[in-house]
DNA sequence: CCATTCCCGACGGTTTTAGTCAAGAATGGC
DNA sequence: GCCATTCTTGACTAAAACCGTCGGGAATGG
């Protein structure tokens, strides 16, 4: 369970891209250098969130990448997914085997709590988006209030 | 972001192992064939389950594993460390070189989510206990009020 | 003394991650 | 039309993590 180098590079690229929304698009290369992400590596990630339509990309000598949609809209959910796919997804296949698969032991009432987890985190990171970085109100210091909110939400809508 | 097998193993074992809190040492072998485990892997993941001070273990013939604490007071988290280690550490430390660290850029807006990401996921876990997964009470169905509760308690103690 | 069972480090194969590279295609300026 | 710039994309590699396997040893109980 960690953080991969792709999901912090791709969370610091979106960061940096929200704080130029608005204005003319970023190269790559400018991003790798000001968010301290191997060059190369850049465009792969890039290419992610662009595919999964988080950014818009423009050729040539004016171009460069820009979000496809205001800071306050994208959230780190979205990020995320882009690049890592979806979290904590397929754990009951892959680990069964044989006919005592998961359904017919232990493993039955152990699959709902990574459901769970999975819920957990995924309402966390929705709950975070690039504005909310940017305005240092992400994380754990003011953040609380905004989670007990999201799951009283979440809770109330009968997920 | 996935679940590990050590993850999935350990949890499986403990879950066993609750359910024949009270009686016999279970030896591993047994616990393996049970559980769908590996045989050989078992030993390696109760291994670090005992060194965490989670269960306890007797040699010789009628020897085999037990729980140390009662399985209402062992949770989720404490399993999940002792094979994995702590959740989401040391982001921050991983991807940074050079003189323009963490704390001198973007990322340092970004370390707080991650940190908040670990206490979501950190908090999740220690409300899921042995005895919870047993009665099937634990996972998303019932538990959601159960998050508040514990989400309430912890902004509560100001933590 | 012997069978059983835990103890534990070391090893190897596979998969994932992290990053590099190079050829190509669009774009805008001249 | 030509050129520099910048994105596009797949292939490739090195390193790390993961997932077990193996074998010798040390308790324990009979």
């Amino acid at each position: 369970m960690r953080i991969t180098s792709s999901i912090e590079y791709a969370t610091r690229l979106m960061t940096a891209l929200a704080r130029a929304h608005g204005g003319e698009p970023v190269a790559a290369e400018r991003l790798a250098e000001s968010d301290n992400v191997p060059a190369d590596y850049v465009s792969q990630i890039l290419l992610k969130l662009r595919r999964a339509g988080l950014v818009e990309s423009r050729r040539g000598s004016a171009g460069g990448y820009a979000l496809s949609r205001p800071p306050e809209r994208i959230t780190l959910s979205e990020v995320v997914r882009a690049v890592d796919g979806d979290v904590f997804e397929d754990v009951c296949e892959k680990y069964d085997s044989g006919e005592k698969n998961c359904r017919h032991q232990d493993a039955c009432s152990i699959s709902p709590v990574w459901r769970g987890l999975g819920e957990a985190v995924t309402r966390y990171l929705e709950s975070v988006t690039l504005a909310s970085i940017l305005d240092g109100s992400a994380g754990s210091c003011g953040a609380a209030p905004r989670w007990l909110e999201a799951m009283n939400a979440a809770a109330g809508r009968k997920k």
